[in-house]
DNA sequence: CCTGGCACTCGACCGAGACGAGTGCCAGGG
DNA sequence: CCCTGGCACTCGTCTCGGTCGAGTGCCAGG
């Protein structure tokens, strides 16, 4: 049905529109791309095309204008990498070297894509549930109140406070410490549950209704219910592009004020080697129909640590945004999994 | 120079335009407010306050609208204060009732702002600086790793972690546990350098390069250039009058999106008593020139925690957002005082 | 000092007409 | 069979002139 021309009619079509953002018409296709055939076939081309679904026209005389279909089609099937430059890879390692905490590192990052891509940019703190932990310290606030503060190998700290039935000594409050410490240091958080199991059974009695407080908070908020955390930059680079969706701009706002909204965009697919990319009515969000959103997941290889990506017009340069997603969320991975 | 009437037909002026957004002429004027003259009489009144540079207008034949001035007049002495209504109260408190971490107030306290007054809020998390210490934990992630966890009154909770010159022993670590957190419990984070000044000669001679390192931290990371966390909440609302401010949009979305600018806002002013407010050109922050910008200071009676306060359109409600303003700082910094 | 009256200004709105980009279709040619 | 050039047609955009009306500034009179 679609011979290898029309597919390039589509590429040119998509390519110029998102660059002018105007209906693009059959001459100037002709024109600016080398098709080798003249506007009129180009024309036949944009009518099957059109039957199909992938593009539509706002009106009798205007040029035509891509569909989410023929987006998807683009993404899909005709779009190529396109490689970072030297400069460009050698700016996103710069930026993001200087970074030394964590926080450091993911706002680095969201500023860095916001940027880089001219999008609205939005990356999710190395998720807990994934991650490793490296220490779980026991304070004592007060005698019957303790703090729990947990830190994971991607740098993250957590911290929560217990109420204690009943008052601890120091020396108690030490075994709890190298009861759970001992046992959970190298542990996956998500592995938590099994490896802490038997542990009430083991404790002394006299330390079982607090070891059964912080057992149930270690599990309750930390392992069940992690809280994400999301970073966001680049709210003002709608602005560019509100001339296309003027009354749509408050939607969308409102949308990424909603820390759900974010961690579903994001948290549907964390494969750290493919991009995802959503496009237009494709988004499962009330109000970013409007726009895609292009995520990917970041961290080792064998897993991610958590997703980030960038969001925009439907009418966006799909492949530099994913190649830039995709350079940027190696560079983080690498950089968390070094540290 | 300025009767009272004179002031009277610059207070109807600007709640015309507050509430219609469309320049005033004096036939309405002399209509919808029961000035008591003739739309002759407010015409002459116009253009001596135009004279004066309260008002201007945009054109021969249109209304008249404030200016910067103008609305600064009436702020200061022609806006009665509006009351909340009772539900509105107890809409505020049953809002922040909830609550449990400190982060959640905050995150709560900020979409409630945004709410109620229909603007952007902002609200800065309780000042370092100002609080109290009531806990400084030290933990040994390595034998050359510590890291420091300071828990405030307010219930913020920072860590840094401290690369030691060389490894220390739990026994040594447990010794600098002592003396550091026997001396800062209670103490303000303004007073910590004077409280911490003599200890490194009362330590052993084995603990005194690590202790030097902990202590060049605290001061230096925790005291000196404490961080300083801000919540944002309602961007979408600017999009309310994107027809007032089409293209100034951006530049104001990009000022939101700096830190350092909020805290600015912010931070100018923290008193608890009195309301600030910042109208259009007197902002100091370029691009935030056509907004004005209401704050206050929350926490206790004899000193603020920190600020909070909304951003919107010159053309807002002020008297309105000047009571939202002080009466969610009020109610915050009893909660937060409270707990 | 206020008031009514009056001429004037000037943007908003409307409709007609010109323009032109772009389309769809068709007959002819490789 | 597919491509091509030609041609009539559609329809949004732009421009222009004219009307309308809100609002002003000024002035003479009470």
């Amino acid at each position: 049905m679609l011979d290898d021309r029309k597919l390039e009619v589509l590429r040119a079509i998509v390519t110029d529109f998102v660059s002018s953002n105007e209906p693009v018409g059959s001459k100037a296709l002709a024109d600016r791309h080398n098709l080798g055939v003249s506007p009129a076939t180009v024309r036949n081309d944009m009518a099957v095309l059109e039957d199909e679904g992938y593009i539509s026209h706002p009106h009798t005389s205007a040029g035509r204008i891509p569909t989410d279909k023929g987006y998807r089609l683009f993404v899909d099937r005709l779009s190529s990498v396109k490689p970072l430059s030297v400069a460009e890879r050698r700016a996103i390692q710069t930026f993001l070297q200087g970074a030394d905490d964590l926080d450091d590192v993911v706002r680095r990052t969201v500023r860095l894509l916001a940027q880089v891509t001219g999008q609205v940019a939005v990356v999710q703190y190395p998720s807990l549930s994934r991650s490793v932990v490296r220490h779980l310290e026991i304070v004592q606030l007060d005698p019957s109140r303790l703090l729990l503060v947990l830190i994971t190998d991607t740098g993250r700290v957590e911290q929560r406070s217990v109420e204690l039935p009943s008052p601890l000594t120091d020396d108690e409050v030490a075994q709890l410490r190298v009861a759970f410490g001992g046992r959970l240091g190298g542990v996956r958080l998500a592995d938590v549950p099994g490896v802490l199991a038997d542990l009430p059974e083991l404790a002394p009695p006299s330390l079982r209704p607090a070891m059964g407080c912080v057992l149930a908070v270690v599990l309750a908020t930390l392992v069940e219910q992690p809280e994400e955390r999301v970073a966001l930059a680049g709210t003002a680079n709608l602005t560019r592009s509100a001339l296309d969706f003027p009354t749509t701009l408050r939607p969308v706002l409102e949308s990424l004020e909603e820390q759900v909204v974010l961690l579903k965009l994001i948290g549907e697919v964390c494969d750290p080697t493919t991009v995802n990319v959503m496009i237009g009515e494709e988004n499962s969000v009330e109000g970013l129909r409007t726009t895609s959103v292009v995520t990917v997941g970041y961290g080792p290889q064998d897993g991610a640590y958590a997703g980030l990506g960038v969001l925009g017009p439907t009418r966006m340069d799909y492949a530099g945004n994913i190649s830039s997603v995709r350079a940027v969320a190696r560079y983080v991975g690498e950089l968390l999994a070094g540290s």
